[in-house]
DNA sequence: CCTTGACTATGGAGTCGCTCCAGGGTTTTC
DNA sequence: GAAAACCCTGGAGCGACTCCATAGTCAAGG
């Protein structure tokens, strides 16, 4: 089986599958004589594998772990759990801050009803103004506020 | 006003500020004699702009479109809307693949409850189960499913 | 036999938004 | 006068790809 073939099968770029084996996540496989990579059904399953991780946002350093210890199967699984609880921490506090950016944006998309001079818009005057530390929408009295918090999302 | 005043008033990090200026988002400042960057009140109002905007998660592309449009304040607004609208769905759209995204974790953390040999992790198994194309928490039936699905996050 | 087109190879650059570093010069403070 | 704090430039690094130029390989059609 050729790179293209396996990319089709799995749904994986070619230039990716490329890249993960720069990147250690699958190994070199044989060449033909014409120096063409040429993979072996077990390679397939290992991509499948990777990609399923990648669809979950699993970072490719945390998927080499896993697939070490796949590689390993008398191995303790207690880092798989630590792993997944990682990732879902990782996801949880990233949507938590993308909730409250929509809110934000929302509030902000409400500042403006009828497009008109940009010099009378409410969403400009509502960046402009909170960018000076006033109270704006985006940043709530329970916010530390002003030109020098730390409202990173 | 020198780069680190400016960095401490506005709380963008004084490599972020020159990296702002190469980007073009912010315009080269004078020199005092010794080639020190000198930055004017004006600067400070249009950095607090662009930190907030970030803080709004708006890429820097929108960002010096804004600017352009706070520079000529007689434009129409309309792009504005456009802009908000344009980043509020995209946040949107990243804020569902995530809300997906968490319950997947949350069946897969699900699937281990007492550590074990990694051969027997229902979490691992799950995860070689679902590449394959098998029944899985992650791959609902409203799913497309299967290997060469397109459930990217 | 030759061309066309599809496929594959390599190495390197570009994406985004920073962040860090080396190796220097300058200013302030003790 | 020395130490600390500040500033400069240019360049590399991050994550996870994506795209490109250039070149080699192979099968089908004329």
């Amino acid at each position: 089986m050729r790179i293209g073939e396996l990319a089709r099968t799995t749904g994986v770029e070619v230039d990716t599958i490329r890249y993960y084996e720069r990147a250690g996540l699958l190994s070199a496989p044989k060449r033909s004589d014409n120096g063409y990579r040429t993979y072996a059904p077990g390679d397939l399953a290992r991509l499948a594998f990777i990609r399923h991780c990648r669809a979950l946002d699993i970072p490719l350093a945390d998927i080499q772990r896993l697939l070490s210890i796949v590689d390993s199967p008398e191995s303790d699984c207690g880092e798989i759990n630590h792993l997944v609880d990682l990732n879902l921490a990782r996801v949880r506090a990233r949507l938590a801050s993308m909730q409250a950016l929509e809110q934000q944006l929302m509030a902000l998309r409400g500042q403006c009803a009828t497009p008109d001079k940009a010099s009378a818009c409410g969403i400009l005057h509502e960046l402009v103004a909170a960018a000076q530390g006033e109270a704006c929408a985006c940043h709530r009295p329970a916010d530390t506020g002003a030109t020098s918090d730390g409202a990173r999302p």
